[in-house]
DNA sequence: CGATGATTTTGATGCAGGTCAATGATTTGA
DNA sequence: TCAAATCATTGACCTGCATCAAAATCATCG
């Protein structure tokens, strides 16, 4: 998952014959294994579209048509239960690809949680760019093995860790991706709600607001606005992400 | 996830110049996507290896230098904290393909929970292998899809189902599993014990063994022995598992 | 066999986090 | 600029599952 901040908006990036070449998520996608000179191929196949904040863009259950890819934006993938209990699988952004899938209907729903723009590609001119550019399956390949070993990551999160380990280790895999991006500052921003947080970590909105305040009075973050954070001590932070602390009280 | 029941011996297959071409497991592995002409050239990249219930063959953080392919038996992959809390993230039966990552250390710990038999593959053999053998590439991508469904499946019921929930739907799992092998009987047998059920679940042990009691009191399951479970009402089975009757009590 | 150790079941009790209910803060739009 | 809506925080209380403890069952092997 990459989820870097915002970026200068390139204009008029949309219907252009070259849109891959101008993409800024061109060199964290799979699209980087397409060489320069056949991204006009890529860009034939990849149609650009823009979904604002709330619409739904995977339905999970529905004809899997299409694939895509996420250039700007948030997205929440997420599975539901008939009740409405509600699990998101991950947050999707610039440089995620969606909807690998064998089996032909979407296994999650994808909606946007903040203004999203994305490339669609169908089913089959997949099919065709990844028969004629076999570094685009080695690529889609290395992805899904990046995914499965967050989704083992998560399992752990979800069967064994606390309140406060869940929270803790979201933080502190937001501020690596973050890193990972080039933001090397202690403040991260996130773009989902509490009730988002809440249901990516499997617990309530009370228990992450809770959890939230804590961190904050025991002084090892500050709340600068809704949706920023500043870690103030990120070993600390580490350490209960990874469970060192399970029954220490500091 | 295969999972399959033990079949005829087939007496040494190991060190045959041809085990791929005997090999139990081929047609419901990765293997498959190779044509019997080739096969040779899969045995002399494949070295068959044998493992006692309780040994650990894959250990997490360690340097990631062989793939697996599991032809017999069961093994737990699962992933611990410090403090010795475990989740277990799947359990690999015959046709199970292990150790896709692309970091070069393993993200998840092995340990046999019954005799295993897998094939070994060197990181550099099965790379050669994949640059020969496009379709290899191909069907490891299905694989990983299809693990990647798996798993936000897992985080549904870990983030979100109650136990009766989950043993539910760790049973309707488990038999749709043994159909697909087919076996198409209402008995499934457990190679794990309650303590790893637990693990795989998000659960204690205790909570596993009376939910199994709670069951059978209704009438649902039957318990034949330590490791065999009759489903008596499989519509039921399949219900409670998918949340339907969240607060009902029937 | 019968003893020993491992696993499972069952019971009593506790607590982390859920639920219910208000109140505050922030955003939106007329 | 102010209402209305949404989102976040806080408090009081409750419950499903964990924890602790013991008994019952099963597997192993001398």
């Amino acid at each position: 998952m990459n989820t870097c901040a915002p970026r200068p908006i390139v204009v008029a990036q949309a219907a252009s014959a070259s849109h891959c070449a101008n993409c800024d998520a061109r060199h964290r996608s799979v699209c980087n294994a397409i060489s320069t000179d056949d991204l006009e191929r890529l860009a034939a196949s990849a149609i650009p579209k823009v979904f604002a904040k709330g619409q739904l863009f995977i339905e999970e259950g529905e004809k899997a048509g299409d694939f895509f890819n996420v250039t700007r934006g948030t997205a929440k993938l997420y599975k539901m239960l008939p009740d409405g209990r509600q699990q998101i699988t991950g947050f999707a952004s610039a440089g995620h690809f969606l909807g690998l899938a064998v089996s032909d209907t979407y296994a999650f729903s994808a909606e946007a949680i903040e203004p999203v723009e994305l490339c669609r590609f169908s089913r089959s001119k997949l099919r065709v760019l990844l028969d004629d550019f076999p570094a685009l399956e080695k690529r889609l390949l290395q992805t899904a093995c990046n995914e499965l070993v967050a989704a083992q990551e998560q399992m752990l999160l979800l069967g064994r860790k606390t309140a406060r380990e869940r929270l803790a280790s979201f933080l502190s895999t937001r501020i690596a991706e973050a890193a990972a991006c080039g933001e090397h500052g202690s403040t991260i921003s996130l773009p989902m709600t509490r009730a988002e947080i809440a249901d990516y970590l499997g617990l309530t909105i009370e228990t992450v607001s809770r959890t939230f305040t804590r961190f904050k009075a025991e002084g090892k973050i500050t709340l600068p606005s809704r949706d920023e954070v500043q870690i103030c001590d990120r070993d600390w932070l580490n350490g209960v992400a990874s469970g060192q602390d399970h029954h220490a009280f500091a």
